[in-house]
DNA sequence: ATTGTTATTGCGCAATAGCGCAACTATGTA
DNA sequence: TACATAGTTGCGCTATTGCGCAATAACAAT
């Protein structure tokens, strides 16, 4: 028993790994961090959102196990958990392109039948 | 000008695609999906959830351009627009699996910290 | 102690997502 | 025509997410 339920399971794991990255900010925070550690205030200035936006997404990536951070000083110092996930982030990129890429193929044939 | 925006709309658009991805039903009609075509009454029966919910998710996996349809009779078939979205998806479960190992570890370092 | 930085957090609101119910469309069969 | 099966859609409700503002915490320097 609970066999329904804890094969479900995984998936709602995997969801919750993907809502993480299912938002412009904390993945334009994860590609900033792939040349190395950044505080928050850095990734701020770079972003050009306000500070407490950076702040709540640095938290909830900090939550979620996907960055790891440091105190020195006054700085605090945010790096990737799993550098190793910037494969799958990068993969992703690649089916948004492909898919992105199909789209515009299949624009261009409405377009031509649109006009024919 | 104009810079900024555009160099923000791929995360925007990365976003949009892992968003589809950040629902545990969703995930799993990919899933299903992996061995070949399969009907929404099908996959309905294989996970357990109302033909309503099924058919919300197949719609917004079609929208977002995740999957294909066609229709045979009374039966609409579905598959996977592309499947080579799937060494994503299971990069992504690795990230997980390896972030749950570590999360583990971590766990049994504070077990033993708080014995001793 | 007070002031200045750096960063986080609680609160409130607007926007979005998930989902069940009932109604509807589309196809096949008698 | 009427009926059955397969699937989708509109509606309404609740839950979640995103984000700004103001308050707060942590540290350095005077």
């Amino acid at each position: 028993m609970a066999e329904k339920n804890d094969s479900k399971l995984i998936y709602e794991m995997h969801a919750q790994v993907c809502s993480v990255l299912s938002n412009a900010k904390r993945l334009e925070i994860i590609d900033l961090l792939r040349a190395g550690e950044r505080t928050a205030g850095g990734l701020t200035r770079a972003m050009g959102v306000s500070k407490t936006n950076v702040s709540q997404q640095l938290a909830v990536l900090r939550n979620k196990g996907i960055l790891l951070s440091r105190r020195e000083d006054q700085h605090i110092y945010y790096r990737l958990a799993f550098p190793g996930m910037l494969k799958a982030y990068d993969l992703l990129r690649q089916v948004l392109l492909l898919r992105l890429r199909e789209q515009g193929k299949a624009a261009a044939r409405l377009g031509r039948k649109n006009r024919a």
